[in-house]
DNA sequence: TAACTTACACACAAAAAAGTTAGTAAAAAA
DNA sequence: TTTTTTACTAACTTTTTTGTGTGTAAGTTA
């Protein structure tokens, strides 16, 4: 009984740990955006430029979100114009070492 | 420039190949579809039994973008009531191995 | 005979994600 | 003086995702 019931806990564990995953990869340009960063400091127009399919609103909204789940950091500077730069954060760095699983989890699903 | 062209299509290549994985696990079910099929093979009503929050029709549509992306089988047995089967297709199951990586990637996410 | 079962389909509604367009401050460049 | 630059915000529309509720065939069980 003990054991079982730990087992359901554990299990709601995982699935909150899984979802915070899919927070942090899923929608559009997440992804995208962590490799554009990698081990970089970009500044906001650098990732534009980087990734033109991407509303300005969209990216901004998406390095707000990632900020808020610890994975960036922002550093704004007070110059007219302004310079905001963006990186990982060290835990946000962790997660490059992973980015190849998921690669090769979409890789044999190609010629479809 | 022949190297550069060939990066460009490479980067592109990556690029569709890690939008196939997010078309694989992303959406708010089907991350716990491939966890709850495993290796086993499961009729309808027994996977939403198991996942009682998602909605049947969810469940359905969902299993059915899984099976028209090659990662899940169906089979029907003509019988009444109806016995549908679903389980992973020998690719799909080769997603099962880096499940683990997701799980690594969120985990240090999670104290927030 | 009425109720129950299974694996859906269909019409519709609500919510979430993504995109579009316009506007802003304030200095520097033309 | 007008234009350009940067990193946004705000209002709004479109698209995508998720959910709700009802219906169905055709046997089995009560």
């Amino acid at each position: 009984m003990k054991d079982s019931n730990r087992d359901v806990t554990m299990a709601e564990r995982d699935q909150l740990v899984l979802r915070r995953t899919l927070d942090i990869i899923c929608g559009k340009w997440r992804l995208f955006i962590l490799l554009n960063l990698g081990e970089h400091t970009r500044r906001y127009g650098e990732l534009r430029r980087m990734m033109p399919d991407v509303s300005e609103k969209v990216l901004i909204q998406e390095l707000k979100s990632l900020i808020s789940l610890g994975v960036l950091e922002k550093e704004s500077f007070s110059e007219v114009p302004p310079r905001v730069e963006y990186r990982l954060t060290t835990k946000g760095r962790g997660i490059l070492p992973h980015l190849n699983s998921l690669h090769l989890i979409g890789a044999p699903f190609m010629e479809d």
